[in-house]
DNA sequence: CAGTGGTCTAGACCACTGC
DNA sequence: CAGTGGTCTAGACCACTGA
């Protein structure tokens, strides 16, 4: 009668107790040590379980995003609130609005949108960087970079790319943030956007990423290649905590 | 000068070998005891490192779906290739096709496309499905399910839950394949697909999902609502690979 | 300082695969 | 049968947190 592996009935009782609200979001699970006699029922003899057990059980409910570990600290209960992106259509597209984007967005969303730590650099285009934008391999990109926070917490990492020939002369060359926004910004020096492909994909996150998102939990990662009449004009690649977040595309089938 | 962890440093050092070729996709990699001599020069004192390390290491391997394992066999290196789907069309919703949708826009791609295990089952609606199909809690629904190969390999797992009233009388409530496809049969009875909205999100397969596609990479979960002019007709969800899949969507801006 | 999680070791027994 | 990965234990030392 195949019986569970161990670590899983932790796991899954943990789990349970979570999603049942005795362990609400913030707080604290019992230390290591002591889900080890927690679980002692669950041994043949009474011994307590083994703590690589209990941590095996633990990292289960990190990778899906249920709790995160702090060294010193302990295991604390994620929020699991989600937060739906409609992506089928590009903020700031329509010229006049005056704000940033991304903050217009997620204001009309009744949520605390703010940006951090955005920086330019001059690059060379990685290979899957010069496929998206169709250059030569080695051709010179502007990238802006910048972080996220939504409500306070840390929520996506976002990346630009532009032709080096295409952020020359304009204001995405400097490391300041662009008032009338980006897609504007490109719209007055003659690369006025006129459409978008995206490519979805989600991955486990690297150190950096789970560093800054708080969570080992997969990544939703979002390649958007804009263009204009006559070219892609930028390659924005967005790494979204995939625990808290949803893309969202509206179609219409027939036109 | 915080050196790496071990486990990381075998896992980098694994991962840059794969990509390098050294190990080839459907090769296996040294056992663990043997990859436990392997980096005993890691070691201060050339000891062999323990195996709950090598394990942890070729974990995360696993989870970036670079590896996977088989219990009395070994770990091998998983195939690397990705397929691109275009979501932003729905494949047969222009009537007159008369082949599998699905079928029809894998073959358009240059790969075997096959389904398996088709079934069909009426189901109370679990609260997700009532949302997304606008019915009280506890409606019925019907349910197809399917899994999908590509190339002879596992590739997706697919649910589609109809209301009931809708599916009556249809070919969608019996348990084979409709040869016109199931978008066609749906406007034969007075519910041509006007739209659809989709939501994308990544998580952890379950166990379920990990044995179909024979990985323990996140996966990538799309849920479809499609609607007719009056009312939503169908959910389906469908479970991809997260390792080998992307999803694609082209946007006009200005239309 | 005591308590927490992070890393690592050594060894045990089991279940599965293929010869 | 020998060799593989799957599970579990016991114990060690470290780094980080907060009182």
């Amino acid at each position: 009668m195949a019986t569970e592996p161990l670590y899983q009935q932790v796991a899954d009782d943990l789990r349970t107790k979570i999603l049942a609200g005795e362990y609400p979001a913030g707080t604290f699970l019992p230390s290591e040590p002591t889900l080890e006699e927690d679980y002692s029922h669950l041994d043949p003899e009474g011994r307590k379980v083994s703590r690589n057990t209990i941590r095996q059980a633990l990292a289960s409910l990190q990778n899906e995003g249920l709790i995160d570990k702090r060294q010193g600290r302990g295991s604390f209960v994620r929020e699991q609130r989600t937060f739906i992106v409609l992506a089928s259509r590009e903020e700031g597209v329509r010229p006049g609005e005056g704000t940033d984007a991304f903050v217009a967005a997620v204001r009309v969303a009744g949520r605390q949108a703010e940006q951090r730590n955005l920086q330019t650099a001059i690059r060379v285009a990685s290979p899957e960087v010069a496929a998206g934008l169709k250059l030569e391999p080695g051709a010179a990109v502007v990238v802006r970079s910048v972080q996220r926070m939504l409500d306070g917490r840390p929520w996506s990492l976002q990346e630009s790319f532009y032709p080096m020939e295409i952020a020359q002369g304009t204001k995405l060359i400097s490391p300041e943030n662009v008032e009338h926004g980006t897609i504007e910004e490109l719209r007055r020096h003659g690369h006025a956007q006129i459409a978008y492909r995206d490519e979805v994909e989600c991955r486990m996150p690297t150190r950096e990423e789970a560093d800054f998102l708080g969570s080992e939990a997969p990544v939703l990662v979002l390649n958007r290649v804009a263009r204009s009449a006559e070219r892609p004009i930028r390659l924005t690649v967005t790494v979204y905590d995939g625990a808290s977040t949803r893309l969202a595309y509206e179609v219409d089938d027939l036109p």
